[in-house]
DNA sequence: GTCGGTAGTCAACGTCGGATGACTGAATGT
DNA sequence: ACATTCAGTCATCCGACGTTGACTACCGAC
């Protein structure tokens, strides 16, 4: 066998971006903890060693891809009026790692993981919670805040446990239905 | 020193029973892959090597501590018309490892880790959210029951996220007040 | 008392994951 | 054409974990 496989082009930059996308990938389905370095390198194919020294750390790297994930401030752009249909649909129809919902789906993975706990919240209270508190407006809107990021959260944890909601189109579409109106009416007031 | 502490008798069913409850407050509290053998061990006073000896393997362990939960049942006792305001009260000012919700937490924990998601997954529905849709009954309970259980656990992830709410008591009852209203409404049809 | 079974301990193994530092080899400038 | 530099690799260390089998010491039966 003489003709490699092409190799990639010796490029620190175009590297260390094709590392982070696929970290970013990873915590996206997975957590803190099941992620592994030599998985992130083997996505890239590229040796582990590479991340550590691009990141630091695992740490760092995971840093990293919470910095690039565009805020929760996707949720916000768009029709206000909308607000619930959007969010509902995106949560229950497309709650996979090119989602919107990406940066919540990554915190929501790695919660329960000690190491990741600090970090989570952090990211989760400035990055998020609070913009979108801010968004929500009027009173008591850290209250509704809470409210709506729990409820967007927790479908998302149901569709975990239960393996993608195991119902019909038809119910799902039920379901997002029932769900975007409970939304628009937490963030209405 | 000559007077050690009192030695733990030798019973090797008290014995188990007390791994088992360190076991569940361990795993209430921190995800799977968190809880090691030795902490459980240290906990009850005893080696790591028992707690193998006992239960064979940390996933028999886990196993026995989910069956050691009462069900979700527990959510389903008392006055149906009073469910959204008790379980919204539980959930928010005491969703601790004592709780009704102890065993959803557990399941909450560990969500996310790839050992324990097939048990999550299977004793999630089993266990609790299909004998959970029967009670809520009447059209679409499927949805319904997602819809609940979902905010149920959302509001925990909330909670985690955010370290306790960070909100003043006022504003959780607020809180509390809203999410009964709105549990009950989708319990209620 | 002493003897056997068993509750509990101890030391160790194998593995896995993150991190480190010395190495290799390709590109680039002169 | 050669030297330098830096992207990427390799071998290795270290610590943590679950698990195992040999060991110890307590307790009840005779």
């Amino acid at each position: 066998m003489f003709c490699h496989v092409a190799p990639r082009p010796r490029n620190a930059e175009a590297t260390r971006a094709a590392i982070l996308a696929a970290a970013r990938e990873r915590f996206a389905r997975e957590s803190y903890d099941d992620v592994g370095m030599r998985d992130v390198a083997g996505d890239v194919g590229v040796d582990a060693a590479l991340v550590s020294r691009y990141f630091g750390s695992k740490e760092e790297l995971f840093v990293s891809v919470l910095d690039s994930c565009e805020n929760g401030a996707d949720l916000m752009t768009g029709d206000r009026h909308d607000f619930g249909r959007r969010v509902a649909h995106e949560a229950i129809f497309e709650a996979k790692s090119e989602s919107k919902l990406r940066g919540l789906l990554i915190l929501l993975r790695s919660i329960g993981s000690a190491k990741a706990m600090e970090l989570v919240q952090r990211t989760g209270n400035e990055r998020f919670l609070n913009p979108f508190a801010e968004w929500v407006g009027g009173e008591n809107a850290a209250v509704r805040a809470r409210l709506a990021t729990g409820f967007i959260m927790g479908m998302a944890v149901s569709r975990e446990i239960t393996g993608g909601y195991g119902l019909t189109t038809a119910e799902c579409e039920l379901m997002s239905d029932r769900m975007a109106a409970i939304l628009q009416d937490i963030i209405d007031g």
